[in-house]
DNA sequence: CAATTCAACCGGTCTATACCAGTGGTTCGT
DNA sequence: ACGAACCACTGGTATAGACCGGTTGAATTG
């Protein structure tokens, strides 16, 4: 391993990019231990604490378990890391090897009520941007799904191309939002007649309706978002971690 | 804020302790800004970097978003950490202000066949304890759980109280093992016959059928859960969060 | 040989210091 | 009045050293 000057990144995260690689390439596999702290240190001729710095994203990320008194080792089960975050659906898609698009049912502006104001942290009043697709995978009808924008915030987000672009990545496009953080709750439903006919399958099929509230790094709501997602074609996929009780330095 | 050297935590625990109890009882409103890390170096007598480590828990955490440049400040959607890990049942309905029970079903020991022993990380023939529950809170039928753990990991495991307390807890208690990641699948099915009516609800209602191979922190399977929540009776709650691609010095 | 001791090594914490690159307000010159 | 230069601040990165308590295996001792 070696550390660039002329690298534009910081020294700690060359050398976690490094680690990081050689963990997802399998050159270091689970369960191996890495060369002590110290030793790094010696062998690039840098601070130890610059070390532990990149040590410390990847025991973040869970590819790293470190023990006191002992080496620092590979984790075994190594969370996808993709999966751990939440995906709009056309990244969601990709991951599976799938190509999405949409079909436009409505995309409209409307004045927000009282409990769609609190949900997207507007006035009563405020404009809201209102759309509505059915999602395909490789074609197939997969989901419906209803979202709803500030419009403020997005000023002629219509005009973008909502059929077969990511939502996210306009966002982060044209109106330099990056989602954050999400609240979502899941429930099974039974589909009504008009979406089991929007979606292709019979009615009362059982299906995944999921509501999310997203927002960016400063908090503000950029999305209020209902999908119902087909019960016989949609397997929600999570990789979850606890936070250990026992921390560490971060 | 003070530190104490008596207190057996560590010094940059304390502060983010004390950080993180002031912004959960709304002494630090969203939006805020917290003293510069030099003042609370100078104030405290300690080093910057002591404040920087206790800072960086809680920016790790989403409590706290650094601004280069500027100020550091409390983060406005401020994501409730306890939905952000995964709980078993017992504490996901404590969670709800619901009191988690049992009816016992199944509770054995059997030999593992080729899928299951693929699941758990063991060899064929190795042996598993299945533990088959209702899951009841407050009383109310609300999912049925199945559960295969290794048995040469928790031997004697039926002994305990399983129809009151949370595996997880016992786990912790007793085989010193502390569940730390998980992969889990969601779908949504139709109830059949026999689950409908252990559930006391009509068949084919809609049902989440979550899927779960949780790890303790070496990587090892632990256990790997079946559950089927009712549908009108339950409702998964999760809060999210994407990486940012700008990582920090961590 | 078994038990104990001990030293080498591990990560965990902390200090004091240094310099950088941004941000934002003040001040100065036009 | 207004832009430019400056400066006092912020967090971001990195250094070199120190001490602690736990782990481990080898050396020593009974």
């Amino acid at each position: 391993m070696k550390v660039h000057v002329q690298d534009s990144r910081p020294i700690f995260r060359q050398i976690s990019d490094t680690l990081r690689e050689q963990i997802r390439s399998g050159a270091l596999r689970g369960g191996a231990t890495i060369p002590s702290e110290r030793e790094y240190a010696g062998q690039l001729r840098i601070s130890r604490m610059t070390v532990r710095a990149a040590i410390n994203e990847l025991v973040q990320e869970g590819l790293l378990v470190r023990r006191p008194g002992s080496a620092t080792t590979v984790a075994v089960g190594v969370i996808d890391k993709s999966a751990e975050g939440f995906l709009s659906f056309t990244e969601d898609m990709q991951m599976r090897g799938m190509r999405a698009s949409s079909q436009l049912i409505e995309c409209h502006e409307e004045v927000a009520d009282a409990a769609t104001a609190a949900e997207l942290g507007l006035r009563v009043g405020a404009r809201i941007v209102v759309i509505e697709r059915v999602r395909l995978a490789d074609g197939e009808p997969m989901a419906l799904e209803h979202v709803q924008l500030p419009a403020q915030r997005f000023p002629n987000i219509q005009q973008h191309d909502l059929a077969h672009l990511s939502l996210y990545s306009i966002m982060e496009a044209h109106y330099g939002c990056t989602p954050r953080t999400s609240d979502e709750t899941i429930e099974a439903v039974s589909l009504s007649f008009a979406e089991a006919s929007a979606l292709g399958v019979a009615p009362d099929s059982p299906a995944l309706l999921a509501r999310r509230i997203t927002r960016d790094a400063r908090g503000l709501v950029i999305e209020a978002v209902k999908t119902i997602y087909c019960g016989d074609r949609y397997r929600m996929v999570f990789a979850r971690r606890r936070s250990e009780s026992n921390r560490s330095e971060s």
